[in-house]
DNA sequence: ATGTACGAAATCGTATACGATAAGTATGGG
DNA sequence: CCCATACTTATCGTATACGATTTCGTACAT
């Protein structure tokens, strides 16, 4: 739809990417995945001559996958010692998640005046989507379409840099998530709720500073709720 | 005194420094400080075999270096064609802005509830300074202050993903100020009255929401006004 | 049994070498 | 005189090799 979703979990891409032919490259976007969707877990050790046997590479390309990596938060790496997919104590996770409010409150105040009714029709038509898993219990198929609804208003932002932003924080978001994820019925109704009322605000070309306010105070609160929980994530 | 400060310009750290030994490590730090400081222009061209010849280093720490510093957004790396410092046409002059005028923001409001009476003496006396620099006409000292200004308010921002955006951002716009840099006096003059007033709204323990605003307020004021002149700056 | 010291294995860091790609240049045809 | 094509050159991309550092296991002494 907007981003690429595939499988259980999404992968944005995120700005800066070369062209795909680069080996360096490829590793990149191939551990950068892996990472999102889980496969290497926080904690797991990236060991570069592993890495690179599986891919049929050697070790240079993937040396410099890593480092890009590194500057994107998802690893860490360390001299003489290695590349762990980067871990997350509760308040590595409250930094994400309040930064990522920060952002996501500017990118939705800036696009608002873009956005189009036939935008808001399908952000709308996601919303439902999401309403009707909230019978089926599909928290996963929920945190796409929260991506997704987020997403089409995201469209037309006109400040890239913001996006890029916005689109680091739900790749590190959703490497944690894919480990420890656990879903909150109660605030997931609630969400659906804030969501209709932020389209009613742009549909009424609400000032920008008002429509902010209300996308903060919804990452706030799913911020609130998900830090009672916090605890429970490992390192 | 918060940041390291030497020479015209301002190199501040940012996060996911390996340990100084390491050749990549001094590659990177170097070529950032020459960006920064203007020795590299926007549209240098980095050529990976000379600046290794340059730190006496072979290519690999310094392709190693130029990767991370494009995960910064200070150059552009393609392939097979090279790493350039990175341009400023006035939009990604506007993007720039417009993220760090809401990360700063943001990075002022969490601040805030930590600001204790001594750090805001400090803060004030670094104002004056500034206030000083308004009869002197020198500019170059003035950015300099004024993000001296910022970090004293930042020092207790609980935070670190923030401030390493903050830190970003000002790292980007001390390499295109290097070059194209032009001084707006009237600006300026508002903007020390600004920085008094946003100083008494934290003493009188003023919402974050409203020390929020005024700091956006004060870099909309800022950003408007170096707008006025983004045409003058080049690719 | 525990702590320390030494040695071996694993892993990282960097240099060098060579193949691949794109930009620049000269030459020949129109 | 201009444009297209072939060639040369500059630069990047990656593999391989080896040295440096850390970690882990083992043996020894207390």
């Amino acid at each position: 739809m907007v981003d690429i979703a595939f499988g259980p979990s999404v992968v944005v891409q995120t700005a800066g990417d070369t062209k795909p032919g680069s080996k360096s490259e490829q590793a990149y976007t191939s551990i950068k995945a892996r990472i999102v969707e889980g496969v290497f877990s926080p904690g797991y050790r990236l060991v570069l001559a592993k890495i690179a046997e599986d891919l049929g590479f050697s070790v240079v390309p993937v040396r410099e996958a890593i480092r890009r990596l590194e500057a994107e938060g998802l690893v860490k790496f360390e001299r003489n010692i290695g590349a762990t997919v980067s871990g997350i104590d509760p308040t590595e996770y409250l930094y994400t998640m309040q930064t990522l409010s920060i952002v996501e409150g500017a990118a939705t105040a800036l696009s608002a005046p873009f956005i189009d009714s036939a935008a808001i029709a399908r952000a709308r038509a996601v919303n439902e989507e999401m309403r009707e898993c909230l019978d089926h219990f599909d928290p996963v198929r929920f945190t796409t379409l929260n991506q997704d609804f987020h997403s089409v208003l995201f469209e037309q932002c006109p400040n890239p840099h913001i996006l890029d932003l916005v689109h680091r924080g739900w790749n590190r978001l959703a490497s944690l998530r894919s480990s420890t994820f656990r879903f909150v019925p109660g605030r997931a109704r609630e969400s659906v709720r804030e969501h209709e009322g932020l389209l009613q605000l742009i549909e009424n070309n609400a000032g920008a500073e008002a429509i902010e306010q209300a996308a903060r105070r919804h990452r706030s609160a799913t911020l609130d709720a998900y830090l009672a929980q916090a605890s429970a994530l490992t390192e």
